[in-house]
RNA sequence: GCCCUUGUAGCUCAGUCGGUAGAGCACUUCCUUGGUAAGGAAGAGGUCGGCGGUUCAAAUCCGCUCGAGGGCUCCA
């Protein structure tokens, strides 16, 4: 497929812009869902190093639920071939494999079909089988295509088990409720598609989520609190109160921050510059893109090519190889060979700021050298994972690399700790866990030598175990380059996302061959950390709009206070105030529309503006001002312009929470 | 990228059986100057995501495509 000058440049064009542009999309409603994390003791069929957990009777009752849901689908699609069905932290799913595509029409009746079932009162039978005996039973059932592989999974010696309810039986671990009818409140949620085994090699099965409760009660309030999540979805807040902006003519998931999100962002900023300054970080700029070669260097190029966007080269050099007739497949190899150069959109920044260490000798005596920076980076993310602001295509880091001996390495990650510890704290965010991210061994997406890799985990292993928080370690959710301590948080619908991060480095210096002058007179490897506490500006942002539901603290909302007068008599008041407000510096408007005090209240309560400043006839006339705050609506009596100031002064300062009515 | 769902005004939505579009909020103007979550009136605003097809006629039916939502996979 050889292609001429003018097309091939169009492909190169077309690679590097893919983003036409197209109207605006519609945010559409989006189906009561969530990720489902998979219980452990499903991992008993699924990888038999687990070892056998009782369920608790919520669990049971969930898996009773699946078995259900199964029988009816057997029922009305009795060619269907099932997969696994197991219970989850928030209902349960059963896999099946069905050329019939299953709309939400079909979840209506196969509901319908389980409540049938619920009420035929059917009785769980536990059955236990030989190996044969088992192979020979999924025969007659007709489900060998998956459940045999199954059954393979459970190690010899373990006790092979099936579970029947009237005409449906299944190999299963068990356990279950012992009657269908006491399956008494349950709702198919939603269908989606899951390969099998997790393996987007294999075939895509068709996946139907569900819920149970033990009572209606608990159903139907589970159903209603994932409604009121809905509320605080960072997406529509974000809308609501004009934050951000994505836009189809600009890009998938690339952010518009539009000026009330700029100024939430610009806090954050100056909030942890400030304890940046303090903790002895050097400030730097670097560029959004470099050449290739420096990525090949660092290893980003081949490593995480997919994750990258598509190379730029140079219109003189396409032209000339288009005119020696290459072809887009030659190109596309020459450039990964590195026989053609071009410039990568960074991906991370780390090799730029390696540069700026690299471009002087350093001493012992420099280190630590702590380099920070705001970077932008870009990555492709597959189109089905972008996500508001969460999982975005270009977003800001509050990134530093930190270059320090062997001996620095501890007190080095302490403090990055601690400060990651810092901005959550400050935030109010103490609902993370920790991760220790390290690499999984059989894999060969990683660099470096496995002796590095081993100093680097144990490094922080040990670092985060004197943090003394619960924390977990999960291999193969390191960096390419080196393991990693991660602050993780839960969105709305229960999304998980990593915000904060550690992380310990042997690989990169090695492969940049930096080095410093010890006390020796020779010459020593640095080690490197890479820390974000907020992991990405955009991220970070979006995940906090859900934290405060759009109730921002005073010192982080786009607008702090709002004067509302009660009339026009009193504008000239209000002005007054304005300015002494402003001379604070603090963000202020004045609601000087035509409508009813009434009115002004309700617009400034639903933007959610902190602090409303009420000025009538009485306050006008004696220089005070009342405020009116989210805590204490109203009616604290009036008080001088000045003594108010002074009380939402304080609040910046402390950068106080905000304390909200109690919700219901 | 894959599976399902979805796309009508800035926002939230209605639009019956195909007969060239409606509401509320927001916006503009005028009236109204009011004490803690909506005062009144008028006006402006959309070739129904895009392209193609079926039809005398398409927002409505079909195909393709782009975007969005949920899930899977991925996530430095």
């Amino acid at each position: 497929m050889s292609c001429r000058a003018a097309s091939l440049h169009a492909l190169m064009l077309f690679w590097r812009w893919r983003a036409p542009p197209f109207p605006l999309p519609e945010a559409g409603a989006y189906w009561l869902a969530r990720r489902f994390r998979v219980l452990p003791f499903v991992g008993q069929l699924a990888n038999p190093k687990n070892p056998m957990k009782q369920m608790t009777p919520l669990e049971e009752l969930r898996h009773s639920a699946s078995h259900i849901l199964a029988t009816a689908i057997l029922r009305l699609y009795p060619e269907a071939k099932l997969d696994i069905g197991p219970p989850t932290d928030a209902g349960f799913y059963y896999d099946i494999d069905l050329d019939h595509k299953l709309s939400l029409e079909d979840l209506e009746k196969i509901e319908a079909e389980m409540k049938k079932i619920v009420k035929e009162n059917q009785r769980f039978e536990r059955q236990e089988v030989s190996r044969d005996e088992a192979i020979e039973l999924i025969k007659k059932i007709g489900q060998e295509r998956y459940k045999l592989g199954r059954l393979e999974d459970i190690p010899e010696g373990e006790e092979i088990s099936f579970y029947r309810n009237g005409e449906f039986i299944d190999l299963c671990a068990g356990t279950h409720v012992k009657y269908t009818s006491k399956v008494k409140a349950f709702k198919l949620l939603n269908i989606a598609g899951a390969y099998h085994r997790g393996d987007e090699k294999n075939k895509q099965l068709q996946r139907i989520y569900g819920t149970a409760f033990p009572n209606k009660e608990e159903l139907a309030t589970y159903l209603k609190n994932l409604e009121e999540a809905k509320q605080r979805d960072h997406r529509k807040l974000g809308r609501e109160q004009k934050l951000f902006h994505i836009d189809e003519a600009v890009g998938q998931g690339l952010v518009l921050w539009t000026p009330k999100g700029s100024i939430i962002r610009q806090e954050l900023q100056n909030f942890i510059s400030e304890e940046l300054r303090q903790q002895g970080y050097d400030q730097v700029f670097t560029p959004h893109i470099g050449k290739l070669g420096l990525y090949r260097t660092s290893g980003h190029f081949p490593y995480y090519k997919e994750s990258q966007f598509t190379p730029i080269v140079e219109n003189d050099e396409l032209e000339h190889l288009a005119h020696e007739g290459c072809s887009c497949a030659q190109l596309s190899n020459m450039v990964d060979k590195g026989e053609v150069d071009g410039f990568l959109l960074k991906p991370m920044n780390c090799p730029m700021h390696i540069k700026i260490f690299d471009s002087q000798r350093h001493s012992y005596r420099d280190l630590p050298i702590r380099l920070a920076e705001f970077g932008t980076v870009y990555r492709w993310e597959q189109s089905g994972e972008l996500n508001g602001m969460t999982r975005v295509r270009g977003f800001t880091q509050d990134d530093a690399h930190i270059f320090c001996t062997e001996d620095q390495l501890a007190s080095e990650i302490h403090g990055c700790l601690d400060l990651v510890k810092k901005v959550f704290g400050t935030l109010g965010m103490n609902d993370y866990r920790v991760r220790l991210s390290l690499r999984d061994p059989d894999s060969t997406k990683y660099v470096g030598r496995p002796e590095a890799w081993d100093k680097a985990e144990a490094a922080l292993r040990e670092a985060v175990q004197v943090l003394g928080v619960p924390y977990n370690e999960e291999p193969g959710e390191a960096a390419f380059y080196g393991p990693k301590i991660d602050f993780v948080v839960k969105d709305v619908i229960g999304r998980e996302w990593q915000l904060g991060t550690v992380q310990v480095d042997y690989n990169l210096p090695e492969r940049f061959e930096l080095s410093y002058i010890g006390a020796d007179n020779q010459e020593h490897r640095p080690v490197m950390v890479h820390r974000a506490p907020f992991g990405s500006l955009e991220r970070f942002t979006g995940v906090l709009i859900e934290h405060f539901a759009g109730n921002f603290p005073v010192w982080l909302s786009p607008e702090q206070v709002r004067i509302l007068p009660i009339t026009d008599d009193q504008l000239e008041f209000a002005q007054e105030v304005q300015k002494k407000l402003q001379a604070a510096k603090i963000r202020v408007s004045i609601d000087s529309h035509s409508d009813k005090f009434g009115a002004k209240v309700r617009r400034a309560e639903m933007e959610k503006v902190p602090y409303m400043f009420v000025i009538g006839k009485n306050e006008a006339a004696e220089g005070n001002v009342t405020i009116r705050s989210r805590v204490n609506k109203a009616h604290d009596g009036a008080k001088p312009a000045d003594e108010a100031i002074g009380l939402i002064l304080e609040q910046i300062a402390e950068k106080a929470l905000p304390v909200l009515e109690e919700k219901a």
